[in-house]
DNA sequence: GGCCGGTGTTCAAAAGTTGTGAACACGCTC
DNA sequence: GAGCGTGTTCACAACTTTTGAACACCGGCC
């Protein structure tokens, strides 16, 4: 069973564009629109991880916050439109495990909730085709029984592949996957790491060239 | 279902951060921040074990024990900031079954909590490879028989590698398994432990370096 | 065919990470 | 304050990964 996610967000479209993205991550996602129903799914569902926006009508994303705590030490990450350090400061006094100031990128957003997940023991490993599996929480690679020795970067290329299959990933994308705020180091130099990847995983490896746009892995 | 820890302490750092830990160790937690709502949720839940901060605002942490202990025989870790050696002795008087002065490991407390819930019948006693046994409340390691003498920082880390084995710790959580708070420490410190470890549990130590990531602990 | 942009491959230099020994700092006890 | 055990920092060596650059390749197009 895949971990399931609650998300505590009043504005809809934010709420339904990180669900899709967490979906799409292969995880599961509970919606509620206020922190009063957000508590009550948190008791009903015991979701492995919580989403807050800490602005909420009603009862305020720092009493959800408060409340959470006392019913259990779920992993919760904070968002916030509050640029105020002081509120962040207090948002990480209450326990929240991450926080990320908006606007977002949805993929920060799923990054950050992967990590924590990790951190926090849950989560499953990940599948690719021909018996590929990823597992974050040890970092270990495996095909077909066997163990596979990846290099950090190629560790997270196939993450984000595996994340998202079927997806096309500019180069630009990639480089952010590894970690680059920057950009400043050439964008062929993906191709490197991509060509290093693919022939770890052999002739099967479902890496496709999309000419022109970046790469995809193809799941089947 | 697994065990429930309540844990009454009114400081929220110290009872959030324990309470993450125990969390990712497998447990249930909850928290009471005064001796009262204490005991209110001692009767509610009827807890496996009881967490207690001796220095407690209002009811005090020496009556909350005499109370807990004409409730049941519940066990019960006392926390406390007294150097005191006379408060302690009045501590184990009244039936702590584990005393822990502050400041303390985060990972040292799991460890004892699970200790202490194996020798009341549940959970599974602490071993790694090689014959290893790591048992938190005598504080012994022993190895194929032989004892080791481990060091405080040393036992902090083989406890948090032997509570999660495979998983591939971040140096800055590895850190945090040592008790500090504040990260003014380098990170490079903790390659320093990890080697003097290491060399204590000899060639076949089970400590693998995770090259851009961390370190793991394998149980194999 | 020859040109061109995009991609694959190779490799050595550069950058980054980790291991190790030794020195220093700190707190404790005597 | 000296002595001791412990934790931290530092400097350097050993090691691994990443990068930039050079060249080969492949297909489309004029």
């Amino acid at each position: 069973m895949q971990p399931l996610i609650l998300i505590v967000e009043d504005e809809p479209d934010i709420a339904g564009t990180l669900g899709r993205y967490l979906e799409r991550a292969g995880l599961r996602v509970v919606l509620a629109h206020d922190g009063r129903r957000g508590l009550e799914l948190f008791v009903e569902h015991r979701p492995s991880l919580v989403i807050l926006d800490l602005m909420l009508p009603g009862l305020g994303g720092l009493e959800v916050l408060r409340s959470l705590r006392l019913l259990g030490s779920v992993p919760v990450v904070a968002l916030t439109a509050l640029v105020s350090q002081n509120d962040r400061l207090r948002g990480f006094e209450l326990g929240a495990d991450d926080y990320v100031p908006k606007p977002f990128y949805p993929l920060e957003v799923v990054s950050r909730v992967q990590a924590l997940l990790r951190r926090s023991g849950v989560g499953r490993p990940l599948e690719g085709r021909g018996g590929l599996t990823l597992d974050s929480v040890s970092r270990r690679v495996q095909q077909g029984g066997h163990h596979l020795e990846l290099r950090p970067s190629e560790f997270a290329l196939l993450s984000a592949f595996l994340l998202f299959p079927d997806r096309v990933f500019s180069r630009s994308e990639l480089l952010d996957a590894l970690g680059h705020e920057t950009h400043d180091t050439l964008e062929r130099t993906v191709d490197v790491h991509i060509r290093n990847l693919r022939q770890k995983l052999g002739p099967d490896h479902g890496i496709c060239t999309v000419f022109g746009s970046g790469y995809r892995y193809e799941r089947a």
